[in-house]
DNA sequence: ATAAGTGCAAACGTTTTGCCCTAGC
DNA sequence: GCTAGGGCAAAACGTTTGCACTTAT
């Protein structure tokens, strides 16, 4: 993969880093707070910079806001996800859902030229469905 | 369908019927600029106050944002989308993708009970596969 | 008459930006 | 030394909220 950027930095690794290391597809700011551990001078400005030129680079991915703010994601290979609507939480979903588009006719898609899709799950996770109290989160 | 609204009002039937008489999925201040046509009061707020109890009413649906907006759709047939990566744009899909979920098991679910799910391609539209200038509209 | 709903403007949280400084090359 | 990239703080942006007023019931 061809990098986009002229120079390495220590933020910039830690940040693609900590995000390739968890699987909660964080926002930025918890994503600065990880970071923060290693790098307490890091500005949230900085994270946000090189979040948005990894997600051009195709390095990581941003995913649609369901709530407030973006979330992101390390793992750039294709893969679904399950969203709980209670907590707002994001999962990966173990498996692929089977999309079979061999079926689908090109004007199907109304002239658009499909490069990829994305497909999510709403349900309620495994800890909303205990607690009937929903968790603060979400919209 | 049981209307949560204790009250009739002329802004917000107006908001419910442009959005009914668009297939754009417009935000929020498009949605303003069009109903402010015929009701050159309305204020801003009112429209996201309205557009937001009338998606928990489950009478519009909310959809993520991809860029910087939430954006609102008044068909809540479930349907699939179609996003331009160039201008941002969206479109119903004119076919809804058959997604076979009768082959995947309940635990490739990680113990999410599953409502429903978002299925949207990402594409060029036709206008940009045109111009090959791309509308700066879009992430 | 009552209170649901509106208009307005201020406040809020997220993201972007400008400017100067730091540090990778 | 040159300049890409970072730190910081202000600004921009979409959205929410408090409060006084309007209006459907």
């Amino acid at each position: 993969m061809k990098t986009p950027f002229q120079r390495s930095t220590a933020q910039r690794q830690l940040i693609l880093e900590e995000l390739r290391g968890v699987h909660t597809h964080p926002t930025a700011v918890e994503l600065f707070d990880l970071v923060r551990v290693r790098l307490p001078k890091i500005s949230l400005g900085t994270v946000y910079r090189n979040l948005e030129r990894l997600a051009q680079a195709g390095m990581i991915a941003k995913m649609d806001k369901a709530g407030g703010e973006a979330r992101f994601d390390g793992n750039i290979e294709p893969h679904d996800h399950l969203r709980c609507v209670r907590c707002g939480r994001v999962d990966d979903a173990p498996a692929q859902a089977p999309l079979d588009l061999s079926s689908v006719r090109a004007d199907d898609f109304g002239g658009y030229e499909i490069l990829g899709h994305r497909l999510t799950f709403l349900g309620v996770c495994p800890r909303c469905r205990g607690n009937e109290t929903p968790q603060p989160k979400g919209e």
